[in-house]
DNA sequence: CATGGTGTTGCGAACGTTTCGCAACTCAAG
DNA sequence: CTTGAGTTGCGAAACGTTCGCAACACCATG
């Protein structure tokens, strides 16, 4: 009854038939990626995966992140510009989106403009390519008011 | 006389007049990152500081990187999505623009476009924020034709 | 419901990139 | 030329991520 149930509902049986083996730390990883609907890093699915799952290691917190990536079902973004900072993921069988980073608190805002994803398109074409993918970060501060 | 040079000149005295001590290291690698117009990694720009100043550490390349980001003179960047990979560096003295990758060669297209821009500004300010930076990042695949 | 084989796990150690601590050095202002 | 704050090179440490391996658990099959 719970749609988040019924999301990771469709997400395990959708890995089971791509021929994913679910097994009970995969799905405390999802579990802990559907949670909370931000953006956590490694160190925090470990944590919460913990929760369900004592035993779960690090290691296999990076495996399923690949292999969840590798199916198309979560992105990586290195929100601090690459380099040293750790990644953070986040469940990608939402619709696409773009992200707004308070440079501030760090807080994410997801966003989406047709606007903004036909530009983008048109573009590539101007330059002879064909968008693949993209990634748009902006960085804001609040405004006062 | 050539347009690079006079292109350091610029960037040797900006960073004098900032209270930013200029070595020998520095220059080097000052020219190394405005040497090719391309987007090296640390150890490419060590490698070709080395070739001016032989003496050159990557630990000086690193925190020279530093110094040049904090004064607002260089990017960096993490076009394999963050994670584990190394960053990369331009020189951000020239106009602002964005990338698109080439996700068959790697190659690296600079691009600006205005439009695109005015909406980013348009659509932060619609969730209440004001744009301090961006990054976009276009992954393409050349059409054929 | 028991079995087997293959894929998965936890651990610790290795990896690559980036940063640090420290003594020696060097820039640039007098 | 002297001086001292800032910078350097080195090696070692930090950090996030990946790997190798033996033990284990999923799940198709009987």
């Amino acid at each position: 009854m719970d749609g988040q149930a019924r999301r990771i509902e469709r997400l395990e049986r959708g890995l089971r038939e791509a021929g994913v083996r679910l097994t009970r730390q995969r799905a405390a990883i999802l579990r802990a990626l559907a949670a909370e609907g931000d953006h956590p890093g490694a160190a925090d699915l470990l944590a919460r995966a913990r929760r369900a799952e004592p035993g779960t290691s690090l290691a296999t917190v990076y495996r399923t992140l690949a292999v969840l990536e590798r199916e198309g079902l979560v992105g990586r973004h290195a929100f601090d510009g690459g380099g040293a900072g750790a990644a953070r993921y986040e469940l990608g069988d939402a619709p696409h989106h773009d992200h707004l980073i308070d440079v501030e608190t760090g807080a994410v805002v997801e966003f989406r403009d047709d606007r903004i994803e036909a530009l983008q398109a048109e573009i590539a074409r101007e330059l002879g390519y064909e968008v693949v993918d993209h990634r748009l970060e902006l960085f804001g501060r609040r405004r006062q008011g």
